[in-house]
RNA sequence: GCCCCCGUAGCUCAGUGGAUAGAGCAUAGGAUUCCUAAUCCUUGAGCGCAGGUUCGAUUCCUGCCGGGGGCACCA
């Protein structure tokens, strides 16, 4: 709708400069909107205003030519006659919209024709885009922050598929390096107070009862006998074995999560394959990575950090960075036009020095982005309730999808700007009333099954389908026209939420439509003695149904038919 | 000290370079012979402070103040 009124002023536009009402035809950046307030019409324009310099006249003037100008058109076509109700010019030089009731009829239409395509657009232009999330080390479960950070990535994910990019979710999994090291040492040394030894553990291992648990599992399979082996191959094994194990059950609480992945990306195979180290050649004889004090030295600083970062240490290991460059590198050859990694906030002072090297291997700083998940602050009756990895002592994300279930969860994680922290109250998230809104919006998609459930048992409906609107000329009660203009802007929000790649956007969004549709519920019935206006209003929720549902899948939220 | 995020109603948060800044919760009152009351209707109060850019700033820029997070040959 707003693109029909765009082309109409820039139509003007033209013909007022051919018939000498305005100096210049140049358009510069001007807004269509939609005024907060109802008495400014249905869209605005700022034309008039923006247009002042170019045209070298008042505003006022410039908008009362563009509203000949548009009026004379109209006559002409008879087309904007029907569509406009009346144009105002007010304020300062807003040129005021008003349209008629019929003009907003063919949304519905538009709806049930395009059922779940409805509000998909093409701005991606099929561009390729790989976001990776989560990346969680397989050294313990996923916790709460984890499931912000799965929620954003997910849901961003779908937005920009729905937008029209070609979307690849990916995890990395750092399956090699010292915390892996360390969670094979942790279970061993649990393994061997299991078996009855005095064990001190060291202040850097794990000691969740996660891995208590992982302990008595490799007991019970190999036997005791099993720990009198080489230390070190005995740590290597239970490193393995605890990392696959640990794995296997975060693809299990992710799965339940309703997250897949279109790839799972391993660390290891960057070092199998040579490729960190042909990523590190290849730099060093670029020169952007030097040696000193016995170790190598990526110039990130060249490219805007704070310092040179260490890329393999004096000992000869590699830091995790050295795998990180490897991997953004592929990343980039796999074909991918545009990189987007989620990370939660605590990661921030690693972005500078990733984008050091995308920029550094000829890559513009703009291809690779982060979405910094700002933190989950975790509280139990509005207290805060501290987590401590070490000690094992944390809520875990199963506990979570376990308590509230996922779709309130994911809900909730989404409900927010991820730029800001968010109060993850478990107490109040287990209630499963109407405090929580994934209720309030998931209702209009149930009640609206159970208005259709009962005009099929009153036999209204039983021979229609609704690929198009019935009666959709008898929709006029203000409520009516308002759910409608609802509906056309989700489009709108799509591409917002993408652009932005803010999730939250259609949370948003599907609050409002959402109170939209409850008020007109409570003051209107849809099925009425009047056969006719039932079919017109019933044609109207389906299509809210359809918005509703396709709104609540890019968030990863089910649309139940029945609550 | 440096870097990132935030500062909007009593609380938790949306939002916008424009004309009267919104929602939920909380508070107070009301609505169901009727498609799910997990709902609706009514009720008060707010853009941290100071400059700058602009015809116009709550929005953009700078500084300050306040809160959270990060500054290792850790990830």
């Amino acid at each position: 709708m707003k693109n029909k009124i765009q082309k109409i002023v820039l139509d003007a536009v033209q013909k007022g400069f051919e018939d000498g009402l305005l100096p210049s035809d140049h358009v510069p950046e001007m807004e269509i909107e939609e005024p907060r307030n109802s008495s400014h019409g249905d869209f605005s324009t700022n034309f008039a205003m923006v247009s002042a310099a170019i045209q070298k006249m008042p505003p006022g003037k410039i908008a009362q030519s563009l509203v000949s100008s548009i009026k004379t058109l109209g006559e002409a076509t008879g087309e904007e006659a029907n569509l406009i109700e009346k144009i105002e010019i007010a304020g300062p030089g807003f040129i005021n919209f008003f349209l008629s009731k019929k003009a907003w009829h063919p949304v519905v239409d538009r709806i049930l024709d395009q059922d779940k395509q409805y509000g998909a657009s093409d701005i991606g232009k099929n561009e390729k885009v790989q976001i990776e999330f989560v990346s969680a080390n397989p050294t313990g479960p996923l916790h709460v922050g984890h499931g912000r950070g799965a929620a954003v990535g997910d849901a961003i994910g779908n937005i920009l598929c729905f937008a029209g990019f070609n979307v690849q979710k990916e995890y990395y999994i750092n399956d090699s390096g010292r915390q892996i090291r360390t969670l094979g040492k942790s279970v061993w040394l649990k393994l061997l107070e299991e078996t009855g030894k005095e064990i001190e553990f060291p202040d850097d291992c794990y000691q969740g009862d996660y891995i208590k648990d992982l302990a008595c599992e490799i007991l019970e399979k190999e036997g005791s006998k099993f720990i009198q082996g080489d230390e070190k191959e005995t740590i290597a094994a239970c490193a393995k074995f605890a990392a696959k194990k640990i794995l296997k059950g975060i693809r299990e609480d992710l799965s339940s999560f309703g997250i897949t992945f279109d790839n799972w990306f391993s660390e290891q195979s960057l070092y199998d394959s040579g490729r960190v180290q042909k990523i590190i050649d290849e730099f060093t004889s670029k020169e952007l990575i030097y040696k000193k004090d016995g170790a190598l030295w990526f110039r990130t600083q060249d490219f805007g950090d704070e310092k040179n970062r260490v890329v393999v240490k004096n000992n000869g290991q590699t830091t995790y960075f050295a795998s990180d460059i490897a991997y953004h590198m592929e990343k980039y050859e796999r074909g991918f036009d545009r990189v987007i990694d989620v990370w939660g906030a605590d990661h921030h002072g690693y972005i500078k020095r990733i984008e050091a090297s995308v920029v550094a291997s000829g890559r513009k700083s703009k291809q690779f982005e982060v979405i910094l998940v700002q933190l989950v602050n975790l509280l139990r009756g509005g207290k805060p309730f501290q987590m401590s990895k070490r000690a094992g002592d944390f809520v875990t994300l199963k506990d979570i999808i376990d308590e509230v279930g996922k779709d309130a969860a994911r809900f909730m994680f989404l409900s927010r700007s991820y730029d800001s922290g968010l109060d993850f109250d478990l107490e109040l998230a287990k209630q499963k009333n109407s405090d929580n809104p994934v209720y309030y919006v998931q209702y209009v998609h149930a009640r609206i099954a159970g208005i259709f459930l009962k005009a099929k048992q009153e036999n209204i409906i039983q021979d229609i389908d609704f690929d198009k609107g019935e009666n959709l000329h008898l929709l006029i009660a203000v409520e009516e026209i308002n759910l409608i203009k609802i509906l056309d802007t989700f489009k709108e929000n799509v591409e917002k939420s993408a652009q932005a790649l803010h999730p939250h956007v259609i949370f948003t969004y599907l609050m409002t439509l959402a109170a939209a549709f409850h008020g007109y519920y409570n003051r209107h019935k849809v099925i009425t003695e009047d056969r006719e206006l039932t079919l017109a209003r019933l044609s109207l929720v389906l299509g809210v149904k359809k918005v509703i549902r396709n709104g609540l899948v890019l968030l990863g939220v089910n649309a139940p038919e029945r609550m």
